[in-house]
DNA sequence: TATAATCCGTTGTTTTTCCAACATACTTTT
DNA sequence: AAAAGTATGTTGGAAAAACAACGGATTATA
């Protein structure tokens, strides 16, 4: 147990946790460890989660099902993250399933454990729940994000938005994405090919620079 | 402000806190009551955010303005709503601003104390934070599905997918829609027009039966 | 009840995207 | 350095969406 909090210790949800208060926490949040094999599920479909999860070893992914049955991959959890949260505090069933990538180790934590401290009202937990709210608020924030670039009607408004938004979160016309042009065009919910041929004419018309990860917004 | 709490005992936010609560509350999260009259900025872009709203009275928007400078309503705001509590807790600076579209009166609670309890752990506080983390998460489970919507590449895919997720939350083939056909258009990020074509081929097809606000989704 | 305003479906045209297939460049492996 | 694999760009035809314009139905208003 020691040795798993020792990899998770400077994940954000534990920020600013002092290391002594650590396994009192895990005592306080009923956390309990499970591993999982490669393939395995860690939670499914339809399960009811009354506890949120925190990878602390390994690699997981979030799939979803639509109404035809096509598998698409909402996102992937590296250590330290959390996942499940937003189900776990509305009290309703999830419509998705996480799956191990590789070999995983996931530290589960009660969530109503969190944001119902206990009588000696222990430090961390004021911290917990700050992390907590910063996490959520944050995906908030992203979701809200990709949904405005993802409202756009046409591939080109759909770059512009996105690279307009990256352009003031790196304070800068010039920027570096963090994805490739097939998770580029994902996020986008477009297609790469045609995405492609886009780029290409916001470069022919002068709009914008690239290369590889790195773009340039020039001035109209 | 006894008046203005009476408007929103009953709000989520407040759900299961006593009434005799409120109003030591309001002291331990430095409550501010301001007035707007119609038409006037709530808050704006890029004004840092240090407390979160709560609508007691009127009706505000939350609209945004893209990088050629195009408006668009993010959300209408209706009493006993909050608003802006995910900038409040990122500390990030927001992209869009509030507008009172009626004379409206709003509750300014301070971020930072709702989620640090004062000294002696007031009994209101885990409540706040359960109704608060319960909102946000809310939010995240709604953004989450209309990126579902959305990401689908044809308006027939949005629309099945959209009244699948209805006909799950609704527990029926039959269901009713709080959208009309261009607010169900915006939602999914489609033409009115066009989706309305989409929704008559639908009908032909013998998928879908409609009128109005009521859908069943045929077995296929 | 007449009138205006709004909502919804239809149609035809233009624009954009999708899709498949392929070419080129870059990376990794052997 | 060759070979294999991967990522990106290009093209052309088919499909879909956007757009504009209009008409009928419903609702709100005078």
């Amino acid at each position: 147990m020691i040795n798993e909090l020792e990899k998770i210790k400077d994940s954000v949800l534990l920020q600013d946790i002092k290391v002594e208060e650590l396994s009192s926490m895990l005592g306080c949040l009923r956390g309990v460890i499970k591993h999982y094999k490669k393939g395995e599920e860690v939670l499914s479909e339809g399960a009811e989660i009354k506890k949120f999860g925190l990878l602390t070893e390994g690699k997981l992914q979030i799939v979803q099902y639509d109404y035809l049955g096509n598998k698409s991959i909402l996102s992937i959890i590296e250590p330290k993250q959390i996942f499940a949260e937003a189900y776990a505090y509305v009290n309703k069933l999830p419509s998705m399933n996480v799956e191990a990538l590789v070999d995983s180790t996931v530290l589960f934590l009660d969530s109503d454990k969190l944001s119902s401290p206990c009588q000696n009202c222990c430090s961390f937990h004021k911290q917990l729940v700050k992390n907590l709210l910063f996490i959520i608020s944050n995906k908030n924030v992203n979701l809200t994000e990709k949904i405005e670039c993802m409202a756009k009607r046409t591939t080109k408004e759909k770059l512009l938005t996105f690279l307009s938004l990256e352009s003031i979160k790196q304070n800068s016309k010039e920027i570096y994405i963090q994805y490739d042009r097939q998770g580029l065009a994902d996020y986008l919910g477009v297609e790469r090919s045609a995405m492609s041929a886009e780029l290409s004419k916001l470069k022919n018309e002068g709009i914008l620079e690239y290369n590889k990860n790195w773009f340039k917004l020039l001035q109209k």
